[in-house]
DNA sequence: CGCCCATCTTGATCAACGTCAAGGAACAGG
DNA sequence: CCTGTTCCTTGACGTTGATCAAGATGGGCG
């Protein structure tokens, strides 16, 4: 699509919103010429698949805007939301990274913009740039400790608690108003898909959801959620506060 | 061993057999002059700590030899073994990586010797030496991978599963002997230790090797394990094979 | 040898969660 | 407006694994 790519407007790395926000704000013009001119542009709509778990790496997708899941099958046909991404996060780099195949599937949740950079291009830019590898290096630290971090609560803690955990997550980057304590949440996401994400069936996210309803702790109406007192919804992922 | 190394010898970088195993293979002789300066060598014996979660990090340790458990524990005092870490290994990167606290313990699970490099000379050849930041990123991202598996496994398999998981990576490690099927395994670990590997308690974890015994999977002695058919073990990880 | 202590095992019980099955609500397309 | 489809909820039930409470085992040490 040469130069024009969406409804007809030109996008190119160096106007891209999402860049200062990506580990690309290490490169410099040439380096962004080179990135730029790497580059495929890609529109997709909520349901598409960017790649498939078990599809060879070919480069790593960066993300302009919209929402995508990242989710994980296993031979039994299980599968988990592992996380949610975001326009400046940068799909697919730990299996170029490692060489591997996709150990996850990205697909979109949103009607959302992708570029597509291809190996050789990336590797030349690490290969070129030490900072770009060391943005990486944060990047899948933080990723690796909230991963770890997951696992034990995967483990250890109630469906509730995770649900109300997850709850207190989404509100940071959904949440309308948040003033006296009381807040109000669009949920991004289905039931389905929220169970996913905590690896529950759909019907014990309904039970959990009616639960926290009886107790006064949010109430919910489609994907709008109402909680009245953050204090409660915390004292959830507490240990049994002995008080 | 080149100038040797145990008790009351000489420890130095050049001659330290787990170098080449580890992210340090990319320094050059100079840097590696650095890294060996720096260093602080100390031996650990069993049950003692290296660091502890919610220490800050004041830089990395570089294992030499033994064996040694990252432990996690969350609010209410329930832990898991995260993994076990082995000479070549460098422990405690994430937390230096990142600028945060330690998000686990590491501790010794036999005697051990491990080199501590605090963050300002990491930091200085990572600035230097680009291909160490590659080394490490690579590292980080197989991590990240082991632990997005271990995120779908711990919500979707049963403990009978994921303890023949465990059973089956052990084995690469520890089988004795691996022919014609059949293979002996010394556990490195305690029953408490392998129940907390895959986040289940130590009852559970006997009730699991129960089952294991009287269906003839694997049998159970102190700390040694006969599994008579390698197949039979493959199977318990295996979708309902429709056969 | 016998004792102590930690670790492991076993049993009984219970709550949590998955499964199966059926019914209801929302929504797009004709 | 109806209809099919997909998503969500509810109920009944079974299984899994945590919990509590005793015992058993085993290794180190006097």
């Amino acid at each position: 699509m040469g130069a024009c790519n969406t409804s007809s407007i030109r996008r190119d790395c160096f106007t891209c919103q999402s860049r200062d926000r990506a580990e690309w704000c290490a490169l410099n013009d040439e380096e962004l010429r080179l990135l730029d001119k790497a580059k495929v542009v890609r529109e997709y709509r909520p349901g598409e698949v960017i790649f498939h778990q078990g599809d060879p790496s070919r480069g790593v997708h960066c993300f302009e805007t919209g929402m995508v899941g990242i989710r994980k099958i296993d031979a039994d046909g299980n599968s988990i939301l592992l996380g949610l991404a975001y326009p400046g996060d940068t799909l697919g780099y730990r299996s170029f990274l490692v060489g591997e195949d996709h150990g996850a599937s990205a697909e979109a949740l949103k009607p959302s913009t992708i570029c597509f950079v291809d190996s050789a291009t990336v590797r030349t830019l690490l290969e070129h740039n030490p900072a770009l590898g060391l943005q990486f290096l944060k990047t899948v630290a933080r990723d690796l400790g909230a991963a770890e971090e997951r696992i034990l609560q995967s483990v250890t803690l109630s469906v509730r608690a995770r649900f109300a955990h997850l709850l207190l997550v989404l509100k940071d980057r959904y949440a309308t108003s948040s003033e006296d304590g009381t807040f109000e949440l669009e949920l991004p996401l289905a039931r389905q898909d929220l169970a996913a994400m905590i690896g529950i069936r759909p019907e014990t996210m309904s039970r959990a959801i009616k639960q926290l309803e009886e107790d006064g702790v949010a109430y919910f109406s489609g994907r709008s959620v109402l909680v009245p007192d953050l204090k409660r919804l915390l004292r959830e992922i507490e240990p049994e506060s002995y008080l």
